[in-house]
DNA sequence: ACGACCATGTAAACAGTTACATGATTTA
DNA sequence: TAAATCATGTAACTGTTTACATGGTCGT
């Protein structure tokens, strides 16, 4: 139950068509929930019909104009209900460390080359974030709202920097065990 | 895809009966892949039903009685191939992390709360590690299966403490907002 | 023999992914 | 005017969660 909400934050940010949307969780929303353009439409038709966002007027939505959505009170009030409501933290799934876990069993063969993609990928996704670090949030400024988007990305950056040290530390015990 | 992987290494470290497996998948193996007892029996019947499993043998297979399944080659293989395969990366999915960036727009009230409950879960499922690390991973043994699982563990480690570093610094930021 | 729990399962709802369809606008 | 791409959507499939059902075993 968390796309609709991201969605509601996102368009209470700014009010957006589903395009944009789209394009706004591939860049910043995305780095911590991320969907895709028919998730995003279907959404939009779902919280539209339930009276939580509106076209804004102006558009005729006709296949292939844009509508812009803009939030309406009702659903300010539930994103403001769903952040302040207790939710247990997801437990972690992770693929790579299934697949180490297997590799104990039958074998590591073929694993040690998707260990050190995967280590580039991170590495790649740490350096986007501290880019955006040096960009958006320069000593100084800091309004309640930067601060708390910069605890987020800050998570963003902690999460790739331990990434990337395990996955070398990871790749080193693969050297030592050959 | 990962559901049956996961469970044909369970069954590889021990042939096991659906209870059992939900059991494991409690303690060991759901922390990083986790999993419901419906999803366990219904998975156990597809990998039965494609030959890559099979209860043993001496149970008759009545209700309320218990199977135990065993890894048959072809499981074993499609194992091996899919911990060889060249996989992505999930991107991150996270609640509290989107909580947080809804909170810059709708206010932060009753949030303060829950990360601090989240600081807790986290300190205990670090605490839980770090016993499991002391009791099953002392000094000295390293065979490559022991180096592997310990590798696994550490990330969970490593992760927990992230959470508990980040949440730490989070709610030190909320006392300076108010 | 009754209640608690063990063990296996079914059904339905919900969420996410992948593949495809269709009209509108821009550009060569 | 044809091709590319923009913008919105539908459909089918896969995976996950939640609620419920059913028979067996064990302790009192």
């Amino acid at each position: 139950m968390s796309l609709p909400h991201a969605i509601l934050t996102a368009l209470l940010e700014k009010p957006s068509s589903g395009l944009e949307l789209t394009r706004r969780f591939d860049r910043s929303i995305g780095y911590f929930w991320s969907a895709t353009h028919q998730q995003i439409y279907r959404e939009l038709g779902k919280l539209e019909a339930e009276g939580q966002i509106r076209a804004l007027a102006s558009e005729q939505p006709a296949r292939g104009q844009k509508k812009q959505y803009e939030v309406l009170p009702t659903g300010r009030a539930e994103l403001a209900r769903w952040t302040a409501s207790s939710q247990d933290p997801k437990p972690l799934r992770d693929t790579m460390l299934l697949r180490l876990r297997a590799a104990a069993v039958v074998g590591t063969d073929g694993i040690e080359t998707d260990l050190r993609r995967h280590l580039v990928l991170h590495q790649r996704q740490l350096a986007e974030y501290e880019e955006i670090e040096k960009r958006d949030f320069p000593p100084g400024r800091d309004s309640p709202q930067d601060r708390l988007q910069h605890l987020v990305l800050r998570a963003g950056i902690d999460l790739e920097t331990f990434w990337t040290q395990w996955l070398t530390h990871a790749i080193e015990e693969f050297a030592e065990l050959s």
